[in-house]
RNA sequence: GUGUCAAUAGCUCAGCUGGAUAGAGCAUCGCCCUUCUAAGGCGAGGGCCGGGGGUUCGAAUCCCUCUUGACACACCA
């Protein structure tokens, strides 16, 4: 049921005020109603004072719709009442959590990107839960969802790994300590080679061994990126995060020259400095290189080949790429590109950048050094949340089951949490509190309602009556209209591609709601007030496991 | 230097497709568990919404400008 557009019914008649659709909006507090008219805008056309236009409205309004209780004119403003009563009546009897048929439209999502050479960090935690939110939001829609995993396969780094690993380190160590051993390494080479020049010469020509594919080198780097690949998905998994495609870097090596050959035969390429670019001067930017003076391949050229693959593959009505913001401008670039290419994808594409976190220095201590690295993050908030279920002053059946719970939801919290757009600072102890406004908070509250609707489950209420004047109360209306906002919310979070809408509307209703159990008790003698408010309570419960679900944060019975 | 993004309470952030008195959490201080889970609730203090112009009946919100910061700007991704 949409709120706003019962009132925008009862505007319809007028018709001489001209469009007065979009003057609508949400009134300050519940003193000045639900819904207000500003009318100072109407003024100038209708060479009139705004209160006396609003008095006019006011008074010649005929009200005939049963869900708008009264009309007032202040101060310029035409405030609207809504029947609590008969709007409670209404959503609690029709209002169903919107489900979306199937749209039949494709939409590939890039996150995550893994770089197999390195430990997950921080920024794969934000990149991965606002792009698994998303990608859940779009299904949500109807959309069919491809989630991608463009891994970090290719390239010096591995390289540098193998060098570390035949001059310290054994397949032994390997297979018992994998991706610390493989880290281990690579640490350790970096700075060995940060003066040495023999050592950068070995890590170039065994990077170079690697793309031969040589007989003795390549299955030590496969060997590599199995171990490393198997750890990214341990954690990704332990967040419930799983990827349709981990197509790599590495799998569209021998596509490269397709896709210069490509350009070349479109007329796109030119020679700059030695290396082979599109120049893209026209479009105020700076070329887009795609190969290297010395020939070798470089990271443009390969995503060209990437998406031109993809489209192949899935013929995407969409193909999102989430990235940190530095990568604006390469993603720029190639988009030109290919739309220069004539690809008939190109303005499919759209890159989505987000911010990054920054540290509060030596704040975050690890046994991987100082940086925050996501096997550290996971086992910090689970160690914490084991504890503070612990100290609880009741029993809880699966305390395990809870911690993990409670620890992803902080996780996908502090990744979703602020506007996407914007630099954060990570601070542990903060993003990792358990009170106030944190996913814990939100998790708590829904128990809440569990608790009381298994409470409730004894009571003999089929052939009670519903009386849903009790809901006129102030907090309780506000969860009536908030459950109403879903589909809205949702909409505004997927058009702005940002999922923190979500996570904010949660939050409000949250709140709502622990304030209503505080001033109001749900379960007393008044049988037919109690069903009104457990069909609140349940359809409530539905919005926030709905809306929870979207955004990664999971529901708990109780905690 | 050019471009992009940002600047709101002590701290971290909402609010930004213009509307009535600028919000929250944390921190500080003071209350509330014989009452459906205290991971909770209530209250207090705390603001030239970075500066300056402009548009408008009305600006934290839109435009211009300056300051400060982050990022990008050819062989890393």
């Amino acid at each position: 049921m949409n709120l706003k557009q019962e009132v925008y019914s009862v505007l319809e008649q007028l018709k001489d005020y001209g469009d007065l659709n979009g003057l609508l909006i949400e009134s300050i507090d519940e003193t000045k109603g639900d819904y207000c008219l500003p009318c100072f805008s109407l003024a100038k056309t209708l060479r009139k004072a705004p209160m006396i236009i609003a008095d006019e409205i006011a008074k010649s309004l005929n009200i005939d719709n049963s869900n708008i209780e009264k009309v007032e004119s202040v101060a310029g403003y035409v405030n609207f009442f809504l029947n609590k009563e008969n709007v409670s009546k209404n959503v609690l009897n029709n209002f169903v959590v919107p489900k979306h048929n199937s749209n039949d439209k494709v939409v590939c999502i890039d996150y995550c990107s893994v770089n197999l050479a390195k430990y997950m960090h921080i920024g794969h935690l934000k990149n991965s839960f606002l792009g698994e939110s998303l990608a859940r939001l779009f299904e949500h829609f109807g959309y069919k969802v491809v989630r991608i995993n463009y891994i970090g396969d290719y390239g010096t780094p591995y390289g540098k790994i193998i060098a570390g690993l035949q001059m310290w380190g054994t397949d032994e160590d390997v297979k018992t300590r994998g991706i610390d051993a493989l880290q281990e390494y690579y640490v350790k080479f970096c700075a060995a080679e940060a003066d040495d020049e023999n050592l950068q010469q070995l890590a170039r020509d065994l990077s170079k061994k690697i793309e031969d594919k040589d007989a003795e080198i390549y299955p030590i780097y496969q060997q590599i990126i199995e171990v490393a690949r198997k750890e990214a998905e341990r954690l990704l998994d332990i967040l419930g995060i799983h990827f349709d495609s981990w197509k790599g870097e590495a799998s569209y090596a021998e596509e490269l020259n397709d896709v210069v050959k490509m350009l070349d035969e479109k007329g796109l390429l030119s020679i700059s400095e030695g290396a082979t670019i599109v120049d893209l001067s026209k479009f105020d930017m700076p070329p887009c290189l795609v190969k290297r003076s010395d020939g070798a391949s470089i990271y443009a050229s390969r995503d060209i080949a990437a998406a031109i693959d993809r489209y192949n593959t899935y013929k995407f009505d969409k193909m999102l790429y989430l990235t940190a913001v530095e990568q604006k401008l390469h993603f720029a670039q190639f988009f030109k590109v290919l739309e220069l290419a004539d690809m008939p994808f190109s303005s499919s594409l759209e890159h989505i950048s987000y911010g990054r976190f920054s540290l509060p220095s030596g704040k975050i201590s690890s046994r991987h050094g100082k940086q925050a690295v996501l096997v550290d993050l996971i086992d910090y908030v689970l160690d914490k949340a084991k504890d503070v279920i612990k100290n609880r002053t009741f029993s809880i059946e699966k305390p395990e089951d809870v911690a993990m719970k409670v620890a992803k939801g902080v996780l996908s919290f502090n990744a979703i949490n602020i506007d996407r757009n914007k630099d954060a600072i990570f601070d542990i102890d903060r993003a990792f509190s358990f009170e106030g406004e944190t996913a814990p908070y939100m998790q708590y509250t829904y128990t809440r309602i569990m608790s009381i609707l298994r409470k409730a489950q004894g009571l003999e209420l089929d052939s009670v009556e519903p009386d849903y004047s009790c809901l006129n109360q102030t907090q309780a209306f506000e969860l009536i209209k908030s459950c109403c906002q879903l589909d809205n919310i949702l909409s505004l979070a997927i058009d702005k591609r940002d999922p923190s809408v979500v996570l904010k509307y949660c939050m409000e209703m949250c709140k709502t709601l622990n304030k209503y159990y505080t001033v109001c008790k749900i379960l007393d003698d008044n049988m037919a007030q109690v069903k009104a408010k457990l069909q609140l309570l349940t359809l409530v419960k539905d919005v926030l496991s709905t809306a929870f679900n979207l955004i990664c944060i999971e529901t708990v019975e109780e905690m």
